[in-house]
DNA sequence: CATCGATGCGTACACTCGTACACATGGGAT
DNA sequence: ATCCCATGTGTACGAGTGTACGCATCGATG
């Protein structure tokens, strides 16, 4: 089941760059030809291993939804029953928001791509699920998916009105939703 | 100041088309010609009175904000001080969801796609203010903009990831934030 | 060793796109 | 009455797109 021939990994290769292309040109950006050209390999390549781009897509949200999960899981804090969980959240979405916001962006980007592409819905769902199921331990289902809801709509509020975000007010209003 | 010539109402002709073509194929079948197609306008005529597609975008989202405007201001619920807050939003929000989606879809789709196109931003702020300064006379300012965040976030879950609409998970979510 | 199929590669086709431009027209200002 | 210019119209160009297809190349299977 190992690769087969001169390049294994040549489709990690394509889906890697195929989340530069949207970090850097947006999705709108994206398309067969201009990941062949940032990954390095032919046309035909990308084509071959990602029969449409919705596929491609699918890949690159999966892989992007593996690395939040991963930071979320590195700063352990959730879990921890003993923790303020309201300003953990907060805390965390001062980390994606500060700095460089391509990740954030990128995340999202293709996380609402799913509005327009059924494709992409349920990696969109596992991506609420990942967040959520974490705090459901904490809380309870019902609170968590609230919890979820009022992350994302945050997050926007600051990325689409280019306001800047109050990590007090966050904690403030997860707060009141965790009861 | 009145219009010019033949067609004084081409122009808003044109936004009109834009909405119905962004309803129909999604923000990325929006060009100069689908919409020059869609108004039974020539080419010249959308590229002339809107040199560049954010315009058009503009123009529309705009439109689309302020058709939501007037649906909140007709459901006044949201201005007696003695109806249940939460249940009012929450009943808003079923109503959008419910039976055709278009026009939410529209509406999101084009918010959303302020996370890459800044032009679009000034809009999307408006959409929030829009909805949070009744919100805001209701209870606060702090409040207002959470449950605006909260409307965004559970509206896109359904939206994203296909679930159903609970109109009683909602009220009570946001009754939390109210509380 | 022979074969087969998964993988890689290059090219061509038909299409849509944004943009620019040259020209037509007639309403309002003078 | 005349002129100007906002408005309307048609067409062309170069760039970029998805897709399909034929051929090359080896790894694994038998």
């Amino acid at each position: 089941m190992a690769a087969r021939r001169y390049d294994p990994e040549r489709r990690q290769r394509i889906i890697d760059a195929a989340i530069r292309v949207v970090g850097a040109k947006g999705l709108a950006g994206l398309s067969h030809r201009t990941v062949a050209a940032e990954a390095d390999v032919p046309l035909g390549s990308t084509t071959y291993h990602f029969k449409t781009l919705d596929e491609l897509m699918v890949a690159a949200l999966r892989q992007a939804n593996e690395g939040f999960a991963k930071v979320i899981a590195a700063r352990g804090a959730l879990e921890d029953p003993g923790a303020d969980l309201a300003g953990e959240l907060a805390g965390l979405m001062g980390e994606w928001l500060a700095g460089d916001r391509t990740g954030v962006e990128l995340e999202y980007e293709l996380y609402l791509a799913a509005l327009r592409r059924p494709a992409l819905r349920p990696v969109a769902a596992e991506w609420v699920q990942d967040l959520a199921e974490p705090l459901a331990r904490r809380t309870d289902p019902v609170t968590a998916r609230a919890l979820v809801a009022l992350v994302d709509g945050i997050c926007l509020q600051v990325l689409l009105t280019g306001a800047s975000y109050d990590e007090g007010y966050a904690r403030e209003v997860l707060g009141r939703v965790i009861g």
